[in-house]
DNA sequence: ATAAAAGTTTCTCTAAAGTGAAACACAAGG
DNA sequence: CCTTGTGTTTCACTTTAGAGAAACTTTTAT
């Protein structure tokens, strides 16, 4: 029986923790930003949901949890590709991009 | 009014023209590999459909003219941030990424 | 209190994105 | 023919992703 790990806390708490309140000012500019900010909460929130670790999620992605933890944090930026290993390696889901026209 | 180029394709005929024919083994297997191939269609099918030179995108976006044909070219493969300023500052739409959790 | 697990940060290296400009190819139209 | 518009390719350059490992911090469990 997998117990949840303490380190795992909510969405909004890690958002608070990184890029502080709710409607600060540095916050509310970071969520109007370009969509790394949203990357990295996105795969945070995915992983947590699948109850997985960032070395389990590094591992099936092929990468290192170092790495994970770059993105997670938007340190770094994925690409398109890297975005897709992550989500179709990582969490056996399809990314999906989009322009309506 | 604005008359049609000749040199805007189809999104299949720009696919055959750079990738080769549909069924084939060679297009098959880039269609089924990252979506970097899928990423340089999508913009220039949306490019097309709304009727823009690469010039005129890139003057949008921020960038030049030969960017725009290495991406839709998937020469070069966009980050997130880059792909979102095409769609969001170049087209007027918004950039959707998803994991179904 | 201590050990183990999870996550972060730092470091070095390389491959590739991103930029800018210029040259080139090529078709359409005068 | 020549010119113009559009797209491609090349070149040189700077920045950053991506990798790998190691040290470090923080959290959780014993």
């Amino acid at each position: 029986m997998k117990t949840r790990n303490k380190n795992l806390i909510t969405l909004e708490e890690f958002k608070e923790k990184n890029y502080g309140k709710r409607g600060t000012k540095e916050r509310d500019e970071l969520e109007a930003g370009y969509e790394n900010f949203k990357i990295g909460a996105l795969i945070y929130n995915a992983r947590i949901e699948k109850g997985m670790t960032q070395e389990q999620l590094a591992e099936k992605v092929g990468t290192t949890k170092s790495y994970i933890s770059k993105i997670e944090n938007n340190i770094k930026e994925a690409r398109i590709s890297t975005l897709q290993k992550i989500i179709e390696l990582g969490f056996g889901d399809t990314l999906e991009v989009s322009v309506k026209l």
